[in-house]
DNA sequence: ATCAAAAAATGAATGTTCGTCAAGTTTGAA
DNA sequence: TTCAAACTTGACGAACATTCATTTTTTGAT
């Protein structure tokens, strides 16, 4: 006889905190992605989440704040996804190299994406914290199976995030034709400690699509 | 009997500009170099380099566009000088190495550069461009002498400047430790296409000091 | 149901800084 | 000396992130 209604595991205000939290991400990302970070201001964010300008405050300690969510919230959907579909490979270095490979396409391709990436360090550090987790095991999992030479995966996967979203910025300003990505991939499964030869057939294998956002 | 007095092969404007030029760009580096760019603030540059606030703009279309003149400089003599001292050795993919190898010392090393670093994408963007010239060549030649096996070598230069810098960053935040510059170099090499066991081998060669600044 | 205290939301106000501009100064040629 | 062009200046406007006094909502005890 204690309570007769059924518990209520989530209050009225925890739901309503929810609904504003992913209503400032969904709305900052959307801001940020088309007009950059820098670029976008705090008012007009809250009221496409339609919320008080004071509100967002409560919700994110700063606007560099807000913006590192939004990355690492892009960043881990992207990780995920790609986490699925890799694990149906045999060869443990494929899994690595269908990883890197579909996050160099996205970046270059995704609109979404493309505006964000002015500011390198941050988005690069949101990439190596979310899709690390994937990454260094996949690395490790890879150099155990003897395809890759690779003893310090969490430094090898900080290179590669950077090197990924310098190349990405390039060819989103065209200073490097979108063609350069395949070399690209290749490059990075070199840092392996794969040589040359192996890295070129690895990048070139078939690959799965992802499923649609 | 044109003129008897020396003639004035340049005027006092033009020597004011080259001044104060000067002084703004010696400003902004110390200013930047301690607080960050973004902390800066053009007055206090203006100040330092004692002309009006207004007058910066005369010289500098922006603040973005003083610190990319801070960076190309600092990169541009550092490159300048690790070219002097490269161009002794006898292997060629030593030169690129060596390189390399003292520029992330640099990067980590000296405290002028550390608040820079946050500022990844421009940073890195300065690297490339300065430091290119000499790097790209140095990659091709170590490949025609077959060291490297390097075909798209501005790609590869445009990876190892955000890599570079991205480990700066890091090493800089204490999120990894100085020890994991030797394995950079390691990782940056393979990254050429030579082995594993051939990269640690011309990263681990004695190296001469550079000259004092 | 009522109410007072706590928590959350609000938006007007604050403070800072970039970049502009009208007014003043310097330059060097005539 | 005179003058127009080029340069310098610092006060100012506009924009924006963040704060904070107030108001609104929620909570839990009675």
């Amino acid at each position: 006889m204690t309570t007769r209604i059924a518990p209520k595991p989530e209050g009225r205000v925890a739901r309503r905190q929810k609904r504003n939290r992913r209503a400032l991400i969904d709305a900052a990302r959307r801001i940020m992605s088309e007009k950059g970070i820098d670029a976008s201001t705090m008012l007009e964010i809250a009221e496409q989440a339609d919320v008080g300008a004071g509100t967002v405050y409560n919700y994110f300690k700063s606007k560099e704040d807000l913006a590192i969510s939004v990355l690492e919230e892009l960043m881990h959907d992207l990780g995920v996804k790609i986490d699925r579909v890799g694990n149906s490979f045999e060869d443990k270095a494929q899994v690595y190299a269908f990883g890197i490979r579909t996050v160099i396409d996205t970046a270059t391709g995704d609109v979404r994406w493309q505006q964000l990436l002015y500011r390198s360090e941050v988005i690069a550090n949101a990439m190596f914290r979310q899709m690390g987790p994937f990454a260094i095991r996949d690395l490790e999992t890879a150099t155990k199976a003897g395809r890759f030479n690779v003893d310090d995966a969490e430094l090898t996967w900080k290179m590669a995030t950077h090197a990924i979203v310098g190349v990405a910025l390039a060819v989103t300003t065209g200073e490097l034709p979108q063609s350069v990505v395949d070399e690209t991939v290749v490059r990075l499964l070199c840092m392996t400690g794969i040589g040359r030869a192996e890295a070129v057939e690895l990048a070139h294998r078939d690959r799965p699509a992802l499923p649609a956002t």
